[in-house]
DNA sequence: CAAATTTGGTACGATATCGCACTATATAGT
DNA sequence: ACTATATAGTGCGATATCGTACCAAATTTG
């Protein structure tokens, strides 16, 4: 295994673990019900403005229309968005934010602050942000890269 | 929102992407009906070496015993590993790769090479090597957590 | 503008994840 | 030893993900 395959391995290896850790971190704090990709979808909806189609946000996360549409109607289901029909296409809607929606996504947030914070003692937000934009730039390029070839 | 916040927030946010996109690529090299964690336990065998109980594997993947119970089902169905009964304790199992596992890993890893090294014209190894030493700290950091509190 | 194609969304079925409950064995407590 | 508790694994049911097929509306094309 030539060295660079070794290193990316590892790099990826890292990253998964962490990513199912910081899930379920976030998921220990979400409401019965709702797992991550929920909250995704109304922290998106909040950056982003709402509003958006169904099509725009399963783009948006990379997952098949269909996975959209059920995580959707999970949420409509509680009340946490609002789909209305598209009046500029007919065969499309708009998922817009209840104030429901919009309260539950800020207490989330509310809810990390104090373990982020925690975490932040044993490793730095300064560490944190010094890592940040190799990881964003080494996104971008898989980003772009996933449309071409495989 | 506390600027820690907002870092950790966004590191988890790209951690995350990449994550999808680095599992869409594997998924792509592994055969018909096998994903991730199927080619993840095959991977994790040959490391540190087969013979594992299926709850070992559970733990070390932080997986609830059922679900490796299913995962392990359909590498052996698919001949990648044997099941065997544990001769120190007669509730449990050990799992043994079989030829055919030992060679789908390599052959998913020699496929992977090109990829990587295709990666690292834009994103070179050296950059690779500066930022894992961080992400394993976090990493050991995070799960070093995992057991307290929450 | 009619026909062909594309696009937004859903229904449905296959497989995945995971909690709960259960069995079989192992270990601890007295 | 005898009972109580803990541990390894699985069966089952609920929900998640995602591919295929489908419908309705929009767009393209000739």
């Amino acid at each position: 295994m030539p060295e660079t395959t070794g290193l990316f391995f590892s790099l990826f290896n890292e990253i998964g673990i962490i990513e199912q850790l910081a899930r379920a971190q976030l998921e220990a704090r979400l409401p019965e019900g709702l797992i991550t990709p929920h909250f995704t979808v109304l922290n998106h909806l909040v950056r982003v403005q709402d509003g958006r189609t169904p099509l725009d946000l399963a783009r948006a996360f990379q997952v098949p229309k269909t996975s959209m549409t059920h995580t959707l109607a999970g949420l409509e289901a509680l009340g946490l968005v609002e789909m209305r029909p598209n009046p500029e296409d007919k065969r499309s809607k708009q998922v817009w934010l209840t104030e429901a929606g919009r309260s539950l996504r800020e207490g989330t947030i509310a809810a990390l602050v104090p373990q982020f914070a925690d975490l932040a003692r044993e490793f730095p937000a300064e560490r944190v942000a010094a890592m940040l934009p190799a990881l964003i730039e080494l996104r971008q390029i898989m980003d772009a890269r996933r449309g071409r070839k495989g």
